[in-house]
DNA sequence: CCCTTAATAGTCACTAGGACTATAAAGAGA
DNA sequence: TCTCTTTATAGTCCTAGTGACTATTAAGGG
């Protein structure tokens, strides 16, 4: 999770996640498409996938003065170092289970946000925007394992999403990943698919419902 | 679907989904459930279950001015009559394949409250929402496929209904249905559970994906 | 008194997938 | 150099879920 520490009241040293407003003539994605390049420094993040999660609307959840967020959720894998923002003491990229006593109602933010994109790993390819443009299966599994937070079979991880059509497709001439510890892994690039049927369901979904 | 007939340009006369503005202080699920008893009528709408779908910000929807909507689902069995409310000429419910051409974006609203409300029904127990307290599985049937589009194969719905644990459960004393065609058939309301496991899912997923 | 309609019961077979074992191919360490 | 460990990959077995059926029951209508 990319948390910035905030600078100033309310709230001044505590961690938030990064936000800002809108400008007059822009969409709340684009708004968070340019705030997101702002806090990470990437120049390019216009092939990045980010989902609108939901807005947060309570009067009151900012004590200075009525605020609308749109939540958006970015994913990207090796992000850079951050760069923290003109309110921003520091920014640096925080571990989920590590993201707690959040400033305003980011807490809720962050929850719903992790139940949002560990419910769209099982229907669609998302996934596959977490991986470097080449990837492993193993890897690929690693994204479901560290969201969903329990481990998963590798043969059948495997043979599922080897069975899904268009989820990935190998890298051409039989590359491999070498250089690890084990046998070396065949490459995988994502695949035209966007969504998965049948999905790949966690066996058992504890936590919040609905 | 619940359309009212604009009254004002832009788009007078055009049919549009219901909405308004939020009050200082009111959240958006406040305001969205406060419109929704003025145009309904509906004295109590504090139990209906009312679904945040996503928000639209893009400069320019609306003609007049920067507006930013946050458009939210609601599913009421046997709908009353509507009322119009202030800017609106007229008020009225219809089905969904008929309400084209609308105003604004609220084409793309529309269809978007569709693929989630469809999606929603593959995972949740949110159908009970759209039938009266007591229903009959035929009832509930009919909501899949209304939304769905799609016919379902009765004896296998009802299968897999009833193998749900907390979806449904039948209404003490055997009561049945009487008064239609066929044979009674037995009444059932909706169960504790919120969450379908494994869900119910459509078979051939054409339209609209991820 | 049939005939139609709709609910309900049950069968059959196929498939996805959970649990598991076995093999292959690399690096690490003795 | 020869294990040993690690990781990827291949394959097996079995069961729950479910699509596609057929059969039966119980109402109303002509």
């Amino acid at each position: 999770m990319l948390l910035v520490e905030r600078g100033q009241e309310p709230y001044a040293g505590r961690w938030a996640l990064p936000g800002g407003f809108l400008l007059p003539d822009e969409s709340a994605e684009t708004a968070a498409r340019r705030e997101l390049a702002e806090e990470t420094g990437l120049a390019d993040v216009s092939g990045l996938h980010l989902e609108q999660l939901r807005t947060y609307s309570e009067p009151g959840r900012d004590p200075r003065m009525r605020v609308v967020s749109v939540a958006f959720a970015a994913l990207l894998p090796d992000p850079p170092e951050p760069h923290a923002g003109s309110d921003a003491a520091e920014a640096r990229w925080t571990p989920y289970d590590e993201a707690r006593d959040l400033a305003f109602d980011h807490d809720r933010i962050l929850a719903d946000a992790r139940d949002r994109v560990g419910g769209r790993l099982e229907y669609t390819c998302l996934a596959t925007a977490f991986c470097p443009p080449e990837f492993t299966l193993g890897e690929l599994q690693q994204v479901y394992e560290t969201v969903w937070g329990a481990p998963l079979d590798r043969p059948n991880f495997r043979r599922k999403v080897l069975a899904t059509p268009g989820f990935v497709e190998p890298v051409p001439g039989a590359a491999r990943l070498t250089g690890g510890r084990g046998k070396p892994a065949a490459l995988y690039r994502a695949g035209p698919a966007t969504t998965l049927h049948p999905p790949l369901l966690r066996t058992s979904r504890e936590g919040r419902p609905a």
